[in-house]
DNA sequence: AAACCGGGGCT
DNA sequence: AGCCCAGGTTT
């Protein structure tokens, strides 16, 4: 136990890699990369960070941002619910807490987008209070080091990682421990072939010893893909086009797209200039239709297929309640569409 | 307890 | 094609 968090804060401090939130313990910049870093990798969520600490470089100036903005520099990232929560709370902080951020894990939790995890790594970093954190890699390492294969996300498996990460955890330097297991997980005790010859711990690793390294951690399959068409209507006047923001509890919440007719299975152009979501924007019959991609387009999320189909729709006649084709760029959008735009010669 | 929520990288 | 990523919220 004493070997195992002493080689893991002696490895850390000699392979850590220079990351910006590294050079600070503010909680403002350790909270916004700890909720970009969520389910996304380091690389990814970097320059997103230093992106923000450039627009909003206090949680006031995030605080008194449009939603809008927010998405917009968080488009590409995914889980767009983490932005939302993160400009809510950035609100809460800065005007009913007077922009002082909670200091310790109870109160930290209560903020919206902070689970158990960033609550953690938030108390440890910042305050110095021995929470530990149980992240992905987390799982892996202790799961592999111990031998432990309760699947890491059964009700049982959550339990047992954390009570055994609080046993382990280092009271003097917790967030430096934090850090370390999780870095030694990204970086030594890798998912796909980890080279256990040159790790510090494989003289005391059960799973090496065990040859289990590979078939640990243990994690319960989740459920299969589900298939969904989009099919996107751009539709196009010498000036304009429609834009319509995403409000259900869906995929890209609170994002903009096309006008679109979503169904069950693949739609046929005369399908679509008679469904009544067609009829809606275009009542009359003065209009042009293409369909833009010959090839499919699937857009492969964690658990949906998105078949795509975009629609042309082209129309003298003018377009109500449409947007100028110049500000189509200055609206947060899925990939997917931001894809399209760039793609496609307005 | 299980489902849902993105996008990218690697094998 | 499948798995993973400095997880959290909702049902």
């Amino acid at each position: 136990m004493n070997n195992f968090k002493t080689e893991i804060i002696s490895w850390y401090s000699a392979n850590k890699r220079s990351l910006p939130w590294r050079e600070t313990s503010e909680p403002y910049c350790i909270w916004l990369s700890e909720i970009m870093s969520q389910q996304t990798r380091i690389e990814q969520s970097l320059p997103y960070y230093l992106k923000f600490i450039d627009a909003y470089p206090t949680i006031f100036h995030l605080a008194e941002a449009k939603e809008d903005e927010v998405l917009k520099l968080w488009q590409g990232l995914g889980y767009y619910s983490r932005a939302r929560n993160l400009h809510a709370t950035a609100k809460y902080i800065a005007y009913e807490l007077n922009g002082k951020f909670p200091d310790n894990y109870n109160d930290l939790l209560k903020l919206k987008g902070v689970g158990d995890y960033t609550a953690s790594a938030i108390a440890s970093i910042c305050f110095n209070e021995p929470a530990p954190v149980v992240d992905g890699n987390v799982y892996r390492v202790l799961s592999r080091y111990f031998g432990v294969d309760i699947p890491i996300n059964s009700t049982k498996g959550i339990k047992y990682f954390k009570t055994l990460a609080k046993e382990l955890i280092d009271h003097e330097q917790p967030g430096e421990y934090n850090q370390g297991i999780m870095e030694f997980g990204a970086r030594q005790c890798k998912p796909q072939s980890p080279d256990c010859n040159i790790c510090p711990l494989n003289e005391s690793c059960v799973a090496l010893q065990k040859k289990m390294v590979a078939l640990l951690p243990v994690k319960i399959k989740k459920g299969k893909i589900k298939h969904r068409h989009f099919n996107y209507l751009i539709i196009n006047n010498d000036e304009k086009t429609i834009l319509e923001q995403r409000t259900a509890n869906d995929i890209w919440k609170n994002l903009y797209e096309f006008p679109l007719i979503e169904d069950k299975h693949e739609l046929t152009e005369e399908q679509i200039i008679k469904h009544d979501i067609f009829k809606k924007y275009i009542p009359h019959n003065k209009f042009s239709i293409h369909l833009y991609n010959n090839d499919k387009i699937v857009h492969k999320l964690s658990h949906q297929y998105i078949h795509t189909k975009f629609w042309i729709v082209n129309l003298q006649t003018k377009i109500e309640n449409g947007i100028e084709k110049k500000q189509l760029n200055e609206y947060p959008v899925p990939i997917l569409i931001a894809n399209f735009v760039e793609e496609f010669s307005f």
